[in-house]
RNA sequence: GCUGAGGUAGCCAAGGUGGUCACGGCGGAGGUCUGAAAAACCCCAGAUGUCAGUUCGACUCUGACCCUCAGCA
């Protein structure tokens, strides 16, 4: 029981991920971290599915970067173990957060708890954020949101050629997936420019896929010593998960998801904020447009946003899959 | 019953003077992923209502039949 430990949690939307992170919670001691960059954001709470007890509070502990760092209190009443919630409510909808940012916040706090002698607990589904929290990212190229910007306006053909130009080595190793991805045109393009000559992996140079078998998280943490328990959970079946989803969704509506929309409208968020970009609300402003040139109804919406969903949770498996620590539990 | 419109993949849907068996979108399968990831992107598989005729050749023309929709009665 001296042994340090770390609990990982990932795998499909819709599994019970949190559920699990609070079991383990009260067997090992543990408080959690969320993973997931959508509950990240402020008032992103019931299409997000923020399982927060009524009347919750958000206990703001610093201001780190421009992040909000605080958590919540998974029970309401004052009980002998109550663990914490971090990383929910970090930034406004407006804002943009990166899995970098995530790391840089997630670290601290995981090294926090350590030394509290409880068990870390991160639980969530963006992979993405997991990826560069347990293993490395090797690039020291910030966002250049101006230069994203600018580019933004450009055609992808344009966007390869200016890549092409003034690194073609890079443009030659992307894969057509990239290569038409302006996005990623964008990135390669941002670290391309980047003054400070970026650490580049072997596989943007040579085209040598990246080795995924040691977790480099140890050492971030400065820790030699550190047992690692890594789950995903998925779902056995496609029923299952069509099942889930579709209870999931039509629990959202009727807990007012509609009135959360239309609340953030109101408040002056707008559909092309980087919060508001997600699976649920994208659906019911389409829906809620009053303009709309091809409106639809209350059911098509719901069909929308379930689909959407379904979609959502294959891409992550697609993604988690390739993972070899990952110890999977279907459900 | 009459008149009009129409039947193209799971859904929506374009098409042409008859001649590489057919544009797309959605959905479905698979995939990409190194500081926007619930994002963005790649890729694959699916079709001409039925029967007969004209023709070297029909999804496209003709006829019959079956079905759908609108209007009339």
């Amino acid at each position: 029981m001296n042994q340090k430990k770390i609990i990982i949690i990932t795998g499909q939307t819709a599994t019970g991920k949190t559920s699990l992170a609070l079991k383990k919670a009260r067997l090992e001691n543990g408080e959690l971290i969320s993973a997931d960059s959508r509950q990240a954001y402020k008032h992103l709470d019931i299409i997000t599915g923020k399982d927060l007890p009524l009347g919750s509070k958000f206990h703001k502990v610093e201001e780190k970067n421009g992040f909000d760092i605080g958590y919540y209190l998974i029970n309401p009443e004052p009980i002998t173990h109550n663990p914490k919630l971090w990383l929910y409510d970090i930034v406004d909808p407006k804002q943009y957060f990166s899995s970098f940012d995530y790391e840089s916040l997630a670290i601290p706090l995981i090294k926090q708890i350590l030394d509290q002698g409880k068990t870390p607990i991160v639980v969530g589904g963006t992979y993405f954020y997991l990826y560069n929290l347990l293993y490395d990212i090797d690039t020291n190229v910030p966002p250049n949101w101006e230069l994203r910007k600018e580019l933004d306006n450009k055609s992808v053909e344009q966007l390869q050629q200016m890549l092409k130009k003034i690194n073609p080595k890079l443009f030659e190793s992307l894969n057509e997936s990239d290569r038409q991805n302006p996005r990623r045109l964008i990135r390669k393009i941002e670290i391309s420019k980047a003054t400070e000559p970026p650490r580049l992996r072997r596989s943007e140079t040579t085209g040598e896929p990246r080795r995924l078998n040691e977790i480099t998280l140890k050492e971030k943490l400065g820790l030699k010593d550190l047992e690692v328990e890594y789950i995903g959970l998925r779902f056995k079946n496609k029923d299952s998960l069509h099942e889930a989803i579709k209870i999931r969704v039509k629990e959202r509506l009727k807990s007012g998801a509609i009135e959360e929309v239309k609340n953030l409208l109101k408040m002056g968020y707008k559909e092309t904020d980087p919060g508001l970009k997600t699976i649920g609300y994208r659906e019911i402003i389409k829906y809620l447009k009053t303009h709309n040139p091809s409106p639809i109804t209350h059911n098509q919406m719901s069909q929308e946003w379930q689909i959407h969903e379904h979609q959502y949770a294959k891409r992550q498996y697609t993604f988690m899959k390739k993972d070899p620590n990952i110890k999977w539990k279907e459900v």
